[in-house]
DNA sequence: TAAACTATCCTGTAAAAACAGGATATTTCA
DNA sequence: TGAAATATCCTGTTTTTACAGGATAGTTTA
C-alpha cells in the first residue's frame, strides 16, 4: 500500500521541490500541501494521511504546536519535521510532541525516503545532524515561559524599561522586575543583552 | 543556445527539489551545485556559467559577500538571489552587489524559471514579494558597522560589561561605551534590549 | 590634499537594571 | 484537595547603562 504524504511548508519552492523530487517513487502518494498550520488543520477535516512532513519555522501557528495538535486530534498519523534547524530544543520540542522524525534540510533525498518509510511503519527516524544535535550537551534546552513572561520578554525586547512595561500591562513596575529576574534566571543570561540574543537565538522574538 | 544554471544553497533538499523541478526544462542546462561560498569560488576557475542561483543565508561566506566576489572576478555570470528573507536589507545588499534579481524561497517554479530567464538576457527580476519589501519604506536599513563595531557588538550581546569588553579587546572601558553609544545611535534603539533585538534579526548576530 | 570616517580617550550626572530577600493571592493540575 | 506553579507586590543597595558634551590621532577616499 502507498504512503500518503502531506506537507506543509511555508516555502512554496520547498514544497514544489520535494514533489518533483518524490514524483518518481510509487511507494508515495502525495496527498498535497499547506503553506500554514490553519490550512493544514483545514485539510485534516477530510482527509487523513499517513505521513506529514512538516516545517517547524512558519508564519503564525509553529511547526511545534501544529505538531501538537495534529497529534492529539489524529494520534494516527505520523509527522516529521522539517527545518534548517539542527538546534536541540527544536528536536526535542518536535520529539515530545509526537512526532517520529526529524530531518534536516540539507539532508539528501535517501535520507528523507528513509524517514518517510521509518514514520510509515511507526519508527522513528532522526537525520544524522539532528542525532548529533541531540547528542550534543553544550546546547542547553529552551527555557520554559510563561504566557506573562512571554509578554514581559518581548516588550524588553522592544526597548521598553520597566516603568513603561507596567504601564502597558498594567501591573507595578516592581512585579516586571520580578518578570525580569524569573526570565534572567531561567535564561542563566547575566544581564539583558545575553538574554535578549539568547532569547532570539531560541525563537522567542 | 542553453542557459548554463549552477546553484548555491546549503540545503541539499532544496538544490535536489530545484534541480527535479528544472529538469524537465529543455532550455536549461544543470551545470551542478556547491553547499557553500568557497566550492562555488573553486567551481568558477574551471567553469563559466550563465546564471547563479545564490542562497544568501549560508554557514561561513554568506551570499552577499560570494555575490560581489563572484562579480568582481567574473563580471558576465548572472546573479539570482535565492533566499527565505524578505528584508529590504538584504534585496538591496544583493542588487547592489551586482544580482540580476531576488527569488524568495515561497515563490513558484514559474517564477523562479522568469527569473532565470531574464537573467540569461541580461535584464533584471525581483519576486513580488521582494519588490513589494523594497517599496516599504516601514522597514529600515540595516546600518553599516565598522570592524570594532561588530567586535564590541558581540561582546555585548555575550552579557559582557563594558568593563569586561575593554579587558578583553585591551581598550578603555570609555571607549567601549563610545562604541556603545555610536552602536545604539546606528541601530535607533533606546537600549540594549531593543539593540541585540534588532542586531539579531538583522543577522549581525 | 582636505574632508570624512574611525578609533581612541576623558568627566560627570541621571536613570535604569541587577542583586538580595522577602510576602501573598490565585491558578493549575496530579 | 493540597502541593506546585504563577503572578502579583514590597524595600533596600550596588552596579551598570544612558545621556551630555567634549578631545585627539590615525586612516580612508573623493
Amino acid at each position: 500500500m502507498k504512503t500518503r504524504l502531506f506537507i506543509v511548508d511555508d516555502h512554496y519552492l520547498v514544497i514544489e521541490g520535494i514533489r518533483s523530487l518524490l514524483q518518481q517513487e510509487d511507494d508515495i502518494e502525495w496527498m498535497g500541501h499547506a503553506t500554514n498550520g490553519e490550512s493544514c488543520l483545514a485539510f485534516l477535516q477530510n482527509h487523513e494521511p499517513d505521513v506529514i512532513l512538516m516545517d517547524i519555522s512558519m508564519p503564525g501557528m509553529s511547526g511545534i504546536d501544529l505538531c501538537k495538535m495534529v497529534k492529539i486530534k489524529f494520534p494516527g498519523i505520523r509527522i516529521l519535521g522539517l527545518s534548517t534547524f539542527d538546534q536541540k530544543s527544536f528536536v526535542e520540542k518536535m520529539i515530545e510532541n509526537g512526532a517520529s522524525g526529524y530531518v534536516l534540510k540539507n539532508a539528501g533525498k535517501e535520507e528523507l525516503l528513509k524517514a518517510i518509510m521509518a514514520a510509515k511503519s511507526f519508527k522513528s527516524y532522526l537525520s544524522f545532524d539532528a542525532a548529533q544535535a541531540l547528542r550534543n550537551p553544550n546546547d542547553k534546552e529552551l527555557p520554559v515561559l510563561t504566557r506573562r513572561e512571554k509578554e514581559v520578554l518581548e516588550l524588553i525586547a522592544s526597548g521598553m524599561t520597566n516603568q513603561e512595561i507596567a504601564d502597558n500591562l498594567f501591573i507595578s513596575s516592581t512585579t516586571v522586575d520580578t518578570h525580569r529576574k524569573n526570565l534572567m534566571l531561567k535564561f542563566e543570561a547575566k544581564n539583558v543583552a545575553a538574554m535578549i540574543n539568547l532569547a532570539g537565538k531560541g525563537g522567542f522574538l
